[in-house]
DNA sequence: TTAAAAAGTGTTGTAATTACACTTTTTGTT
DNA sequence: AACAAAAAGTGTAATTACAACACTTTTTAA
């Protein structure tokens, strides 16, 4: 074990968590955003973010972050990258690691996001935001997109069962782009993880849609980039 | 801004950088590492690493670290990802942001890696690592893969001027299978922005073999992952 | 019965990738 | 002078993956 002068002779820093919260609502993306309501900088935007606190990895101060803003702790989440620029927080030096988190909207809990103002701005409505969060933004979404093209992480967007128009809508928003109907339902037919439950949605067509579900253990989704 | 007393009742703690330094000779990929000749733990083997100074970002200190142990400081260089767990160092608690980095092997300071007790170490051949260095190496080699998949990041482990053979030898290296030659050629012959320099190679073959180099201006390679 | 609204379904053309083996060039050796 | 050796260089055919494209089915409320 190397003696305390080892390390005592560094400077420490604070380590502060970012989180870029995605969620899918009425086909369109969007981000959990805070807007302070009290000055300085009344009224600018931001992540959710918090310190890293003794005892607490840097996983567990993002998942605590997300937690205390949604209610939600069983959310994919994944880092992104870590933010060291010198100047970066104008108040005093921090190091910050984003983390993106992919949320059901409809689970989350509506009395904590009231109690932190904040909101769900559609992607294409995110104001500028403090710091280098912008950044951090386009980051996230872009890492986002790459594991959405190559593993099923949207699935998370989405309610436990959906229907294959529910999940050609969900990628439409995450990629930007309209997707060919017959194409998309022969690729998802290719992936056994993706079962139909037997079940049908009424709510929102006379005929009814085939609802499915991820299976998690025909996917054996145990590679990461 | 915010006040100095929002940041100081959040704990700070010790920054670092480590770095997988990746080179390329005869045909294989290797890490240079460094043996500690010193006890405690004399002859356990680790990355290259060292703490984050006051005034200097994450990317400058990553680029230091290599810097002083290679002298080279124009190297190709990537985050990869910062770990975080409590108990990770067993001495104090540590946050480590590893980056990867390309290196000419023919280029870097003998003088100065001996100085470190470092050496270069094929990848079948690696050691055991001290920390969670095993779990930085893993990650760091498949971002590099993933990302020498899609863009040319390979070609700063060769010289400036190389070999056809050279750069398939390399690309199997990295991904650790055989290439047939032809198609490969074909692949390359479609990249513009690999030329020939006109110069021929004849330290390996009576025929001579057609040098090329990177073309920066023509590769418009303003893309991230 | 019929109109409306979303779900569901195949085929064809094009582009990208893979598989595969011999010829050329040069020089050192006999 | 010819020849052996050693690596460089070169093309075609088959397969696979991806993209484009439009109509039919089902159900129920009017």
């Amino acid at each position: 074990m190397a003696p305390k002068a080892y390390y005592s002779v560094h400077p420490k820093f604070h380590a502060a968590v970012d989180c870029i919260i995605f969620g899918f609502e009425e086909g369109e993306l969007s981000l959990l955003l805070l807007q302070r309501n009290f000055e300085p900088s009344k009224g600018d935007w931001s992540l959710a973010g918090g310190f890293v606190e003794e005892g607490e990895s840097l996983d567990d101060a993002a998942r605590r972050v997300v937690a205390d803003l949604t209610g939600l702790d069983d959310l994919y989440m994944r880092q992104v990258h870590t933010y060291g620029e010198v100047g970066r927080d104008p108040g005093e030096r921090v190091l910050s690691t984003a983390y993106y988190a992919l949320v059901d909207i409809k689970r989350y809990d509506r009395e904590l996001v009231r109690a932190h103002n904040a909101f769900w701005v559609r992607l294409p409505e995110i104001p500028h935001l403090i710091f280098d969060h912008d950044q951090m933004v386009a980051d996230a979404l872009r890492f986002m997109r790459y594991q959405a093209g190559i593993k099923p992480v949207g699935i998370n967007l989405l309610p436990e069962e959906f229907t294959l128009t529910q999940l050609q809508t969900l990628y439409e928003a995450i990629f930007g782009e309209r997707i060919d109907k017959r194409n998309f339902r022969k690729r998802i037919a290719g992936m056994d993880y993706i079962e139909k439950t037997g079940n049908i949605d009424k709510t929102l067509s006379r005929k009814g849609a085939a609802l499915y579900r991820f299976n998690r253990d025909k996917y054996d989704g145990n590679f990461k980039i």
